[in-house]
DNA sequence: GAGTTCGTCTCACATAACGAGACTTAGAGG
DNA sequence: CCTCTAAGTCTCGTTATGTGAGACGAACTC
């Protein structure tokens, strides 16, 4: 797994021995042992430059079905590009998994903006931006109680979040339907909204998530955005429901 | 690896000890051993579902880091969903993997179509498929000759195509610029066209394909399909080149 | 044809994975 | 409430198997 993580570290270029012998505490033979059993596998292959090893296609299919619990990716992608089109912000599909959120989808829009997850598979910290809200308003209570006493330190050392305005801004979440950033140092001059991804039963299945340029967002255009948003998602869980029941 | 694979297999729902067991030699302390170790690397994670494990989120990373060489895939997609919204046929990206193509991102249009792939990170026999004749076309021509003779048997049994009709449509690729695919039994009512993505230096990237109905393809929505996947094939191109050079 | 780097091989050694089975939780169901 | 079953952990003795040092062959560079 630490080779993996090499490799994908190495980027398209390929990661070559001497980045593993440096990366790692194994001797050489042990390296290519092990290289060869990943090639044999799938999960590495030889990068067109010579002697140099890049991640296999195998994890593309892994990685596909890794973030597309209940297809909620599959059936979220076209949703969010339309919404991308439409309204020219970019969005998000948001999971929990931990002290985190995971992004597992974006499609951003034709105005630039920043955020805190640079593609698929970045990770923030539960609590900084909007999607973080959204998500942990719609924990149980205990969880999210962990969860904030985890990642106090962090939130203020990285962030500059309180954590008092963190919670402020989940009961703001529950009263209005709709989670925004809570406002600290990084990014100051963008903004987002974020709604929850709730099963019929009420169970949180993940978080759509928008961010903007702060100047963008006028209240009609929140308006514009939050409706569009949720008809999407209304649309996106009752198809995620139907084919729930299909399964077992 | 094998774990990850199990796991993948038992899809949204998770894997439980039983699978493990059924699907390896391994006893079950083995199994909880390396469970943990897979867990504790972000490489599994547990399902909502008790007692059940799901593919871990950092797969994602990997999985996108895998498909995107030389960033094509992150490029290819809009482009395949621009051409999928205006044109309503089906958009593949193909790259070569051995004796395979692996299918890198699809974008289906507005008209239903059947494929050899399910999805991102599904191959094909080399031979089958009109991006695979694209792809052959591209190549040097003795490693085309040991993929069609290692693929000879499977092509004629799995989906009736013989070589020499691979070949004389490799041929005809190099005349006309464009791939078709080769007739064979399976998916008889579906056909597409597919381009290959070459470097300024000819070397080839992959191919991009489509896949319509056979009584989409007109003359004219011929035509206008290959205008439109070159257009965006040479945007493509130019765009990754220009990346490539701030790498080293 | 000399030099350098890449990849493999051999071999002795000790780590550290292994399975069998006992044990502890924790739910489920009556 | 109490049994019953399945999930997950632990101990332990055995053995295999992965390990590093270093030598060796192969391939490419200059």
């Amino acid at each position: 797994m630490a080779l993996l993580r090499v490799t994908a570290a190495c980027g398209a270029r390929g990661a070559s021995i001497d980045d593993y012998l440096d990366a790692t505490e194994l001797s050489r033979p042990t390296i290519y042992r092990l290289l060869k059993g990943l090639r044999e596998e799938g999960f590495l292959r030889p990068s067109p430059v010579r002697h140099r090893y890049l991640l296999g296609y195998e994890l593309l299919v892994l990685g596909a079905e890794a973030g597309n619990g209940a297809s909620l990716r599959d059936l979220s992608r076209p949703r969010l590009l339309k919404l991308a089109q439409s309204l020219g912000d970019s969005f998000y599909l948001f999971a929990h998994d931990g002290r985190h959120a995971v992004c597992l989808e974006v499609q951003n829009g034709a105005y630039p903006v920043g955020s805190f997850v640079a593609s698929i598979g970045g990770r923030v910290l539960l609590g900084a931006g909007q999607a973080s809200i959204a998500l942990l308003a719609s924990l149980e209570p205990d969880e999210r109680d962990w969860i904030l006493a985890a990642n106090r330190d962090e939130l203020a050392d990285r962030y500059d979040i309180a954590i008092d305005a963190v919670e402020a801004e989940i009961e703001r979440c529950r009263e209005h339907g709709y989670a925004r950033g809570v406002e600290g140092s990084s990014l100051p001059e963008f903004t987002g909204l974020a709604l929850p991804l709730l099963d019929h039963s009420r169970r949180c299945l993940g978080a759509m998530s928008c961010s903007m340029l702060k100047s963008r967002m006028t209240p009609t255009h929140r308006e514009a955005v939050l409706t569009a948003m949720s008809e999407q998602i209304d649309e996106l869980v009752s198809q995620a429901h139907g084919l729930l029941r299909t399964e077992p």
